[in-house]
RNA sequence: GCCAGGGUAGCUCAGUGGUAGAGCAGAGGACUCAUAAGCCUUUGGUCGCCGGUUCAAUCCCGGCCCCUGGCACCA
């Protein structure tokens, strides 16, 4: 059985999560759910950052303890994340022991091989935002912007590691494995950073100014800041489990460049580890129409659409409307659009019509198919072809459009039906059209099924719903599933099932 | 400025060197098992602009315009 560690971004907990944090999730999930049902041994990482600056002042403002406070945002981080019904394997914290003992132990062998150094740090201080400021935070004038208050040159001693010494060691890296960032165009972007020459990277911070983070193994005075602490939770979580290299980070783009292109794998060679095999880089939702929403008084948290129409239904959304590695427009029109024309008209209303014409007209189980004609041969012609084309896009995390194929095979699921007008050979007492009956029934219900093994990663509950009333019990892999037969046969259905309801009346959402 | 992605029907997008495609929206129709659903038919486009290569370009090349994003220690 293949191996298969992916990882999410784990989130900096200053704050509540939204859309992206659960893009990202949701995506990753659905890979990993992919990788499962074609019968990988799956590990699956997510998890929160939670040392820092930011979360040392938060937790300041509410006069609590950083402790207490990562432990309650990190909660929620978790929380939403479980009601998304992510399947993640493990979820690992940064202020954890075994992740703190981890970034010791290789912040120590750095130090000990000499790619750690103690330098000065020269740099523009903001005591008020207690922060050292960039040259681009200054306005046009020269001056420094209000908020930051008082602003002053100092001096301070700080730990460097070597990160130019390992530049030439990644431009080949990444020119010998073209593979190792997707979508390509990104990869490109990376090899275009690094003609400019990289500078040696910060990696510490003086207790006296920070102190919520994990203190260098060899200078206690300091804690490390940020990169050596974060990124290392995709090998700390495995670092006892043999695990390492994960074979996918799914990150977004925003910290790509540099910190998972550029000093990620530097860092990992450093420490004489492998880097991932892949990283996975996704876009991000626009909601340009947020402001207009919020005008007329309609402001819509994306993530309030998982209350009012169901987890599944956003999930679907997520995976059916953004082109992996694009940027895509986030609008409660268009998911409307899907949720009502895809999921209640397409699929939820052929689950009912199947569900409703067994009932009527096969006493509720299903019978078993004759002899394929030719709306039959070219219903399972299709279906072939689907399952091909779906497997390999999925493979090429080409989502969007596997959902695309998979929702043409129900509309021609639908078109089968008319075709067939089982309503007309109900009625009909012929032996001919009670056998056409039979096969039709049996028909459509199995298209069903094989539908919606297509769909299970992306919504596993409304999968798990529709085979409970198809009186199916899907197998564990993929292996079994796609082929078509004859397996529903004797099957009890339910009466009636109604997955995704329309709203109540329009220009209302709750 | 540099780099990247994109500019194709009202909307969201696919696509190929040879008379432009899908879904949704709009229009018409036949039906009734079904979530006022489903099915069939159908209106609709100077394929960003200007040149070039070619028998032929939306697709190749050059230039230009517009939109979006990135450009280092900032999560």
């Amino acid at each position: 059985m293949k191996s298969f560690y992916i990882t999410t971004a784990i989130d900096y907990v200053n704050g509540s999560p939204h859309l992206g944090h659960a893009y990202e999730k949701v995506l990753t999930d659905v890979i990993a759910r992919y990788r499962r049902q074609r019968g990988d041994q799956v590990h699956f990482l997510t998890g929160t950052d939670e040392h820092g600056q930011k979360v040392q002042a938060s937790a300041r403002r509410q006069g609590i303890e950083p402790k207490a406070y990562v432990d309650t945002t990190a909660a929620e981080f978790r929380a939403l994340y479980d009601r998304l019904e992510v399947s993640y394997d493990d979820f690992i914290r940064t202020t954890e022991p075994r992740h703190k003992d981890v970034v010791r132990s290789i912040l120590q062998k750095l130090y000990d091989q000499g790619e750690i150094y103690r330098a000065e740090y020269r740099g523009f201080y903001s005591t008020r935002q207690e922060q050292f400021l960039q040259e681009k935070d200054r306005l046009p004038d020269g001056s420094w912007p209000e908020i930051f208050g008082e602003v002053t040159e100092i001096v301070e001693p700080n730990y460097f590691f070597k990160l130019r010494a390992y530049q030439d060691w990644l431009i080949d890296y990444l020119k010998t494995h073209e593979d190792f960032i997707f979508p390509k165009f990104r990869h490109k972007q990376v090899l275009e950073f690094l003609k400019e020459p990289l500078n040696d990277l910060c990696i510490s911070r003086p207790k006296d100014r920070l102190e919520w983070g994990i203190p260098l193994p060899f200078d206690e005075g300091y804690v490390t800041y940020v990169w050596f602490d974060a990124l290392l939770n995709y090998y700390s979580a495995v670092a006892d489990k043999g695990l390492w290299p994960a074979d996918f980070n799914v990150i977004g783009k925003d910290i790509l460049v540099p910190p998972h292109a550029v000093y990620w794998p530097i860092m990992l060679h450093a420490a004489g580890l492998p880097p991932p095999k892949a990283l996975l880089v996704h876009g991000w939702w626009l909601q340009s129409g947020a402001k207009m929403s919020k005008s007329t008084g309609e402001a819509v948290n994306p993530l309030a659409l998982v209350d009012q129409f169901g987890v599944d239904a956003f999930r679907y959304f997520l995976i059916r409307e953004m082109n992996v590695g694009q940027d895509s427009e986030f609008t409660v029109g268009q998911f409307m659009v899907r949720y009502n024309s895809e999921l209640a008209n397409n699929l939820g209303n052929l689950v009912n019509r199947t569900l409703n014409m067994t009932t009527r007209f096969s006493g509720g189980q299903l019978p078993p198919a004759g002899p394929p004609e030719d709306p039959e041969r070219a219903l399972q012609g299709l279906w072939l072809k689907t399952r091909d084309e779906a497997l390999a896009l999925n493979e090429g995390f080409q989502f969007h459009t596997a959902l695309e194929r998979t929702m043409v095979f129900l509309t021609e699921t639908n078109a089968y039906i008319e075709q067939r007008a089982p309503w007309k050979l109900g009625k009909s007492a012929e032996p001919r059209d009670q056998a056409l009956l039979q096969t039709s029934l049996a028909t459509m219900a199995e298209a069903l099924r094989l539908a919606v093994a297509l769909l299970q990663h992306v919504m596993p509950s409304t999968a798990r719903r529709i085979n409970s009333v198809l009186g199916y019990t899907p197998g564990p892999t993929w292996a079994e599933e796609l082929h078509w037969g004859g397996r529903l046969a004797g099957a009890k259905v339910a009466a009636s099932l109604v997955l995704f309801p329309r709203p109540e009346k329009p220009g209302k959402p709750a």
